[in-house]
DNA sequence: GATTTCATGTAAGACGTTACATGATTCA
DNA sequence: TGAATCATGTAACGTCTTACATGAAATC
């Protein structure tokens, strides 16, 4: 029963969001879904093995107008978990923008440095691919013999261009979001208000 | 031993390259991987069942500097297979927008309009996307108590905004390029030189 | 009366990855 | 001498999806 990256992104939605797998549900097909998509079932086999670690609680609701609920939240362990999970395991290379995304979501728990670190490593990877593509495109534009294959290849490449710029200006928002938050570079307490 | 999506990614690749599986690897890596990736194993899996479904066909090749290979092309069978998969199959709600992108790279295979429509579809789903992330980031902008929670939130659905966004420019860009193609309505003919 | 909402899961299988295994040749 | 390139696969396992199963209450 070993965590799943999964795992934790249903830890994260209860962190954000105590409630029943219904609710959920409902609340990751309205936030988690375009970048960490989960079905149904999977959340529910989520929630099963988060109580068998340890890592939420589970309690049964009587409803009387609708069926009986069970109600979850994390527990300190799984807050912690979480938060060790989010500051070291994310050296990943696959999913690695989705990560980003995962952990912009769920910043509350994540330490600035990480979050900007990861930022960083995002951003210098959609900037190596933006190059790599924009090669691919210019050398096919280059070539003499313009065949309709090469022509298809170059619109899907430019697909690949597209998306690298804007992964490239969505890190720049979140980096000054970031920069505005703690001006000075103290910690992540909150100035006074 | 029934195809998955994966090995007409691979019939496409080799129908736009044909040659070893190392080749077609590397062929992989600088054109499908940011959209279809596909590792070594798999590319190799998929080759010796398009063998067997008679879709391509593998000869031996000799070499002396270098150890012998395999080369394969696709059969007439694999083509005609490759563009009935094209032209109906892709009505799956998963991997939409890759399956777009995929289509683009194997324009040449596709009826132009299957493909348009596939574009229209592409761009109407990241329309309804669009829209509804903008409507999610504006109402925690609008919310009067702004909780860490949710300006994360926030930054997290401006990823969605931003992709979508790209997602829509880069079908404009590949429908321009489909009406450049062939300004009256006629068919995939070119027209003289 | 039909459909949607609420509510939770199981079972089977599709799909894909990483690690392992091998080994000659070329290049730094 | 060590690493990269060329070349092809197997085996084991992890991950996730779809379809199935159930059923009351609310809404149209």
């Amino acid at each position: 029963m070993k965590p799943v990256a999964s795992t934790f992104v249903v830890l994260g939605l209860l962190a954000k969001k105590p409630g029943s797998g219904y609710e959920l549900a409902a609340f990751a097909d309205r936030t988690a879904r375009f970048f960490w998509p989960i079905s149904r079932s999977q959340l529910y086999a989520e929630l099963s093995r988060l109580e068998q670690l340890g890592w939420a609680r589970g309690t049964a609701v009587r409803q009387e107008r609708y069926p009986d609920k069970r109600v979850y939240e994390p527990t300190a362990d799984g807050l912690t978990a979480l938060q060790a999970w989010l500051d070291d395991a994310p050296q990943q290379r696959q999913r690695g923008q989705e990560l980003t995304v995962l952990m912009t979501f769920l910043g509350p728990f994540v330490s600035r440095e990480r979050l900007a670190d990861q930022l960083r490593i995002c951003r210098e990877q959609a900037e190596r691919l933006h190059a790599e593509l924009t090669a691919v495109v210019e050398h096919l534009e280059g070539k003499q013999e313009q065949t309709e294959s090469h022509r298809f290849g170059q619109a899907s490449a430019r697909y690949g261009v597209l998306q690298a710029e804007a992964t490239i200006a969505w890190t720049e928002e979140v980096q000054a979001l970031l920069a505005d938050e703690c001006p000075r570079l103290e910690s992540n307490q909150e100035p006074s208000d």
